[in-house]
DNA sequence: GCAAAAGCGTTATATGATAACAGGTCATTG
DNA sequence: CAATGACCTGTTATCATATAACGCTTTTGC
């Protein structure tokens, strides 16, 4: 339980739509908590960042979008929603991929650590800790602190290997 | 000698012509022992990139270069010594901020770590090796073969914190 | 010296993100 | 319940970052 199928291997065959839901719900609970407002956008965006495991550009949701509404999205309609989403931490951002991806468990405020695989562009989010203490360690050595971490590690998940 | 001051503290008061001279001296060295030919252009933008301590975004570099020589160079011309600076090991990359910093030890190939100053815009490439090991423990761990790692700390360096 | 490869200039364009302003929606609270 | 103000969204324009494609020049290796 501690480590359900669809968070530890997300590239293993699962009932997608788990994720899906697990997800909105967990948005609905962390928005009312906070007193902000999940407007139907939002939810929609977030919905999109979720369709899958892979990294999602802005461009890719915005393409979704118009094609859904017929009328044509402005980018600024799908920054905003993303702001709004990574500001409650229901999304992270991927700088390395200039690319977004939604929280599998939001409800604690916390920095993502990424495993991103080349072969099926799958990124697993990391919950082990040894990064951060290493990372705290070495900041602490420097006499740095620090606010915010990015740490993506690209490469290739054992399916894309045996695949290749 | 470990850990000459231009290395481990670039925001201490130095003399910064020798981390310049010392860079390119090392590029030189990598250069020759790796085959590659270190052009005047190549050179021009490791300097350029050596200027000072803090990353440097590809479009200054190129104002630089247009200015220095009267003619407006194109983005090509910048991205392209900037690739092969990658590649040789010579600069890094920070993604989170779309900018390029020199290695101050491109004898060795490996994958730069950074404390990035929210305050000075100082980057100081951390060497401790404990970051490294706690990424490859997490890959091992989701049977993951890493290639590249991004780590980027953004914070308030000692100096900073002080001033404020 | 000659052919092939590598480097560089140039134009055009792709891709990612934000500024600024106007109009609309929603939750108050008076 | 209407007015108000805060927040959300639409829209236009623009900025910032990066690459594709082509041709000429320089260098290298034979």
């Amino acid at each position: 339980m501690s480590h359900p199928p669809h968070l530890s291997d997300p590239q293993a065959p699962h009932n997608h739509d788990h994720c899906v839901s697990h997800a909105l719900q967990a948005a609905e609970q962390v928005c009312t908590r906070e007193g902000v407002r999940f407007t139907a956008l939002r939810k929609r965006v977030l919905e999109l960042v979720w369709q899958s495991h892979k990294p999602l550009g802005a461009y890719d949701i915005l393409d979704t979008l118009s094609r859904d509404d017929g009328r044509r999205a402005a980018p600024p309609t799908v920054y905003r929603a993303l702001d709004f989403l990574q500001e409650q931490g229901l999304v992270h951002r991927i700088a390395s991929l200039n690319a977004f991806i939604g929280c599998p468990s939001p409800e604690h405020r916390h920095q993502g650590h990424f495993l991103i695989c080349l072969g099926c562009h799958v990124a697993i989010e990391l919950e082990e800790s040894g990064i951060s203490e290493a990372i705290a360690s070495a900041a602490a050595a420097h006499d740095f602190v620090a606010s915010s971490e990015t740490v993506e590690v690209s490469g290739l998940c054992a399916r894309c290997r045996a695949a290749a």
